[in-house]
RNA sequence: GCCGCGUUCGUCUAGUCUGGUCCAGGACGCCAGGUUCUCAUCCUGGAAAUCAUGGGUUCGAAUCCCAUACGCGGUACCA
């Protein structure tokens, strides 16, 4: 095979859809895998949806996820610039350069040369002038549905607008599209990479307007323009392109070109199985993002939606270099998968306790201060000059990682490490039915134990065997108090894991307090 | 309506091309038990799919063929 090149072509009209980014993924994959290239294209041929910062926000995630593509858009001072590589600023985007041979890479710079080529169709009698009002079309859609006849263009402008008339019309500036003259009475047929053969009858595609009134392409254009001009040799996209597939093949074939090949991948489902919306959850990457979800937990989790290393692997939790290795595009399912939140949760907590100490805590910090309790704690750290309050939150880490779903829950079950003074009823010391004298003697065991050790020996280990040895056959006795007068919580971490936490100033000062109650 | 695509446990899926080893395997979730001072982790086990339905072909079909149903996508001077 030639060196493969794909491409990436979002609009910014917003967010990057979750569904949108797992095309990313696999255009990625199958870049990396067969040692392609990865373009990095903008189509923003729609003025009306445009959205300020979408752009930035789309690359952002991409470079958030170590999504790195090797061409076309970057953020000028990207992580993923290519050394040494020429590159221009782009003209309409402050920011933003582009890289490669094959540029511009976004469309809205390179309008004339859309036209250009729709005039080249004209010329040739692949595409006719259309000046019809929108309505008008509308109206004669309506008549057709009506009369339950496929709603495509009636080819009023090309049966009866004469050379004249165009020249005419034209010169006084009327405002016209341009239109692709579909053939009539013919099978177009196609091998799609993952679905196999797929056939439709030209007389029911309709003459899709390829240049708008307002100069700019619609997609159809210019997609296959910019993939021609950009060597692009897969296209890999969401399924709701299938049925404008003979449109672009019948451009390929106008202007002369070798058509790419195409994989269509199925779509991300609600829990309904309708097309997985904003109305019933969250669709933006950033928002799983926002909500502590790891990247390698949201790659882990987005990919296996639709396709599976397969041959009986039970394997699920998978890194992007080892996914690269599997990678199948012909292997992608054909059916929509739904987006199970419950799936990734799970995954997420497994990529969680793969994480090292030190890499949670890096990871986490912007979440910590995202707490109340959490800058309460840290400014009279601050004000004590406490220099060791990153060792402090390690520790509550290492307590944490195995029950942390995600990020954003950081502390959330555990605050009583972050109060100076907790507070509880005095019953929630009790183990059982354990009498008032038996509830003493038993904290004040555990505070003689705990005063004993030394500073280098409290240790998680040491806490819990000493502890142990002390409870005998009745470990409830000694813990239950103990873990209740540390935390003044029903459920939390071993009270081993709090003491160790805590330290042995604070936890020797809570059992006291425990004690005056 | 028309066109296209799809359909294996609730969900993600293995198996489908190259029919028998599949009265269908794994994972999430759920339930039960174990470990355990509580919670979580971890471990063990369980329930859960007449392989959408109906017809064929075949000694034999989740796997091949046909029809139907249902779902989804498209049907724009949106992508």
């Amino acid at each position: 095979m030639t060196k493969p090149r794909v491409r990436f072509a979002p609009s910014p009209t917003g967010f990057m859809h979750i569904g949108n980014f797992r095309s990313a993924l696999y255009d990625y994959l199958f870049a990396k895998k067969n040692d392609g290239d990865f373009v990095l294209r903008i189509e923003d041929t729609d003025q009306k949806r445009f959205v300020t910062g979408a752009l930035e926000s789309l690359i952002n995630v991409l470079n958030w996820a170590d999504v790195n593509y090797t061409e076309g858009v970057f953020q000028k001072d990207s992580k993923f610039q290519i050394p040494n590589s020429k590159f221009y600023d782009s003209k309409s985007y402050k920011g933003i350069i582009e890289i490669g041979e094959y540029g511009p890479y976004i469309q809205s710079e390179k309008l004339e040369v859309y036209k250009k080529y729709a005039e080249t169709l004209v010329k040739d009698g692949h595409a006719y002038y259309c000046f019809c009002e929108p309505e008008r079309l509308e109206e004669m859609r309506r008549d057709q549905q009506a009369k339950k006849q496929p709603p495509i263009y009636d080819q009023y402008c090309l049966r009866n607008v004469t050379p004249e008339e165009v020249n005419k019309k034209l010169k006084s500036n009327c405002p016209y599209t341009i239109r692709l003259k579909m053939p009539k009475d013919e099978m177009i047929e196609f091998d799609d990479i993952i679905r196999g053969k797929v056939k439709f009858d030209t007389n029911l595609v309709d003459d899709q307007v390829l240049l708008k009134s307002d100069g700019y392409p619609t997609y159809h254009l210019a997609n296959v323009v910019d993939d021609h001009e950009m060597k692009i040799t897969h296209v890999i996209r969401g399924e709701e392109w299938l049925s404008s597939a003979p449109k672009h093949l019948i451009l390929y074939r106008y202007f002369g070109w070798e058509p790419p090949q195409f994989a269509h991948v199925p779509l991300l489902l609600n829990t309904d199985r309708s097309k997985l919306s904003k109305r019933q959850g969250d669709v933006a990457v950033e928002d799983y993002i926002k909500k502590g979800y790891l990247k390698e937990a949201i790659i882990n989790f987005v990919i296996f939606l639709g396709w599976n290393p397969g041959e009986g692997s039970t394997q699920e939790i998978f890194t992007l270099e080892e996914l690269t290795q599997k990678f199948d595009l012909s292997c992608v399912h054909k059916g929509g998968a739904v987006f199970d939140i419950q799936k990734l949760d799970w995954i997420n907590s497994q990529w969680i306790k793969k994480l090292s100490i030190d890499e949670l805590y890096e990871r986490s910090l912007e979440f910590w201060r995202q707490k109340e309790f959490y800058n309460i704690w840290d400014k009279e750290q601050q004000r004590k000059n406490n220099k060791e309050k990153g060792d402090y939150i390690k520790k509550v880490l290492t307590v944490e990682r195995d029950r942390l779903i995600n990020l954003s829950g950081v502390g959330e079950n555990n605050i009583f490490f972050f109060v100076s003074d907790i507070d509880y009823d005095k019953n929630l010391l009790r183990w059982k039915e354990m009498s008032d004298e038996n509830l003493k003697a038993s904290l004040q065991k555990s505070l003689d134990i705990l005063t004993e050790i030394s500073d280098p020996l409290w240790t998680k280990e040491n806490l819990e065997k000493l502890l142990v040895e002390a409870a005998g056959d009745k470990k409830g006795d000694l813990l239950w108090p103990l873990r209740a007068a540390l935390t003044g919580q029903q459920k939390s971490p071993s009270p081993f894991e709090v003491a160790w936490v805590l330290g042995k100033e604070e936890s020797i000062k809570r059992i006291k307090k425990a004690l005056s109650l």
